[in-house]
DNA sequence: GCCAACGTTGGC
DNA sequence: GCCAACGTTGGC
């Protein structure tokens, strides 16, 4: 059963355009114990959606989980860790956060229920509709 | 630049 | 173990 996921990543650390340039990336530098939990329920194949956060503010792309959960080499102490994403597809629309906000259906995201929570899952019907919005299909 | 949300730290 | 103080994140 593939699950849905969405990143956050602030583009001035590291962006869509990068990662679509490495192809594969590991996700590294999660230091929330949420975020962690979540980190190690992916499995591979699952499809996450990235976020720009701060500047952008918008889901901008879509990667898949190809390596799952395993330590974080940058962190320095601590059973933190990373998993490995490869970019998928961009959204032909960025959806933004103004947009998700703006659609009462989206009031159960996580997303939007805890902003400051850098790795969120998100249900299939969640899913598909954002899919709609950004107007591609997965 | 401000502020709300929330995680972490440290005193008791 | 509680809670106030403080730091960080992220939206506005």
């Amino acid at each position: 059963m593939i699950k849905y996921w969405l990143i956050k990543s602030e583009p001035d650390a590291f962006s869509w355009d990068q990662q679509v340039k490495n192809g594969v990336e590991p996700w590294t530098g999660v230091r929330n114990h949420t975020a962690k939990l979540n980190l190690k329920a992916m499995k591979k194949g699952d499809y996450a959606f990235f976020y720009h956060s701060n500047t952008g503010k918008e889901i901008i792309g879509i990667v898949q989980v190809v390596k799952e959960a395993y330590p974080d080499p940058t962190a320095e102490s601590g059973d933190w860790v990373c998993v490995d994403v490869k970019a998928v597809k961009p959204l032909k629309t960025p959806v933004t956060l103004a947009a998700i906000k703006a659609d009462p259906r989206f009031a159960e995201l996580a997303l939007l229920r805890q902003s400051r929570l850098s790795v969120g899952p998100v249900s299939a019907a969640h899913w598909t509709m954002l899919c709609e919005m950004g107007g591609v299909n997965v």
